[in-house]
DNA sequence: GCTCTGGCAAATG
DNA sequence: ACATTTGCCAGAG
């Protein structure tokens, strides 16, 4: 469904710079705790690169994941937002943004 | 309608 | 801490 993604884009957009979120938060904000896959999915076909932040978006243990352009420019860009990224990994409980709930 | 593939997660070894 | 296995959801073909 179109609704998920859309939703998907609508979250993530809303992630503060500076901040990240994992697949599963997302997932489970969505209503589909269960659906971090799909989350990915949507992210990866995002619409819009330029204005979704898509690499604000990590996985549950810390690690960037992987990236439409390349999970270097992901880092690359969390670090320039000031998030600190060791081994190609992060300080989720430091960063991590949670929507309501 | 079924199979395959993902920017994954959690449990297990 | 790392690798493998299993489970799960949505989109594409």
């Amino acid at each position: 469904m179109l609704e998920f993604q859309s939703l998907v884009l609508k979250f993530v957009s809303a992630v503060p710079r500076g901040k990240v979120t994992t697949y599963k938060e997302l997932a489970r904000t969505l209503g589909r705790p269960r659906a971090y896959r799909a989350v990915g999915n949507a992210l990866s076909k995002n619409p819009r690169p330029l204005e979704i932040p898509c690499h604000r978006v990590v996985r549950s243990d810390g690690k960037i994941g992987g990236y439409k352009f390349g999970s270097e420019r992901k880092a690359k860009l969390l670090i320039e937002e000031g998030i600190e990224v060791k081994g190609g990994k992060l300080e989720l409980k430091k960063y991590m943004f949670r929507f309501k709930k």
